[in-house]
DNA sequence: TAACCCCTAGTGGTCTGACCACTTATAATC
DNA sequence: GATTATAAGTGGTCAGACCACTAGGGGTTA
């Protein structure tokens, strides 16, 4: 393992470890070498391994069943957010742009969604939307993970997702009920210019 | 240490080091006990102990200092973003997804920004422009790490220098020439609403 | 044949002790 | 008083040991 001279052992596990996921097509859910046969390979000890796994297990990315071995998270953990709430909470300009970069994501997925929204898509809305009115912090969250998938767009999708986490702890995370049947009806309409109205309405109430 | 039966060790620690932080008040920059002594304290290991200050160190909860100690960070970096990212991007996001998000970040900071622009800002943007008229690349990173700056919104700010990390391998990563001193007409114009437009025109260009 | 049980190999979980590299404060020296 | 050498404290790393748990193989039994 070719290593930079002030790089921290974990650092260079993290680094391997992540392009051994990326050489093998590694999925959600597949496995990873076993702690003993990466320490081996890479020519470090189990314990500078374990510092590395204990992180990435932190941060959802990976977990681990004992007795079985380690394995590429298939889901978010929400262990992760609630541990870094309780450390990072304090900071109110941090909590500001959190919830700032938060609407400006779901204000922009929105308009990128409009091209690609067909009818049954509008059903789904409409349909989440009637399911949920009891629950509006889980209708934002369908609604808008519709939206976000539609933009086919991966990587906004899964910033969103961990910001999402993020600001739940601290924004109660949806908008005002008429919004929502709004938003859907200027879908219907094709209406790409008034959405960008839509969100601001919600952002200054 | 009272601990729940299915508790690996290191949750513990991390639950008693939440705990000494808020029973001390301590702030950032200020110093934790050595690994050692929370070792002892907590009737655990070293190892244990040092898997969750590892966690907490990628999250950017604490770093550590060789031969000084281990301190709670005094700026709030998103580490949790940069890794996540640095593990996903190697996986599965394509390249239109990584410019799409780039550009979509930069028009949006364009438009927070517009409020805070100052004359002396606008006096900057011009100096950028003359300075940098042969070297389009690094005016495009000096023009916006201006404007994303000016947003005073730190999350934004990260995310966009990563991205613009991974689409400078496969995008020329800059607008037309002309580009960059129209924005800046409409921002002594206050003109929010046709930044969109001029954004836009670039992104079909 | 089918169901059951036990044992074992492999895995993560944890602890101990050792040594190194680095920083700081102290003490000795000039 | 300034400089230098030393010691103490700290994080960084490794090796080895043992425990707890899981899955699978192989034998036993009905």
């Amino acid at each position: 393992m070719s290593m930079l001279p002030n790089q921290k052992a974990y650092h260079g596990v993290l680094e391997q470890i992540r392009i051994f996921i990326h050489e093998n097509q590694l999925k959600p859910g597949d496995k990873l070498p076993s702690e003993r046969e990466l320490a081996e390979s890479l020519g470090t000890g189990r314990s500078s391994v374990r510092e590395a796994l204990r992180a990435l297990e932190l941060l959802g990315i990976i977990e681990t069943r004992h007795g079985e071995g380690t394995f590429l998270s298939s889901y978010r953990s929400f262990q992760t957010v609630k541990i870094l709430a309780s450390f990072i909470l304090g900071n109110s300009s941090t909590k500001e742009s959190i919830i700032t970069t938060r609407k400006l994501i779901e204000k922009e997925a929105a308009k990128l969604a409009l091209q690609k929204v067909e009818d049954k898509d509008i059903t789904q809305f409409k349909k989440i939307i009637q399911d949920l009115i009891n629950n509006p912090k889980q209708m934002h969250i369908d609604f808008f993970t519709l939206i976000l998938n539609k933009t086919e767009n991966e990587l906004l999708l899964i910033i969103w997702q961990l910001i999402l986490e993020f600001s739940q702890i601290f924004d109660k995370g949806f908008y005002d009920s008429p919004f929502y049947q709004q938003l859907v009806d200027l879908y219907e309409k094709e209406d790409y210019s008034r959405i960008e109205d839509l969100f601001m309405k919600q952002f200054f109430s």
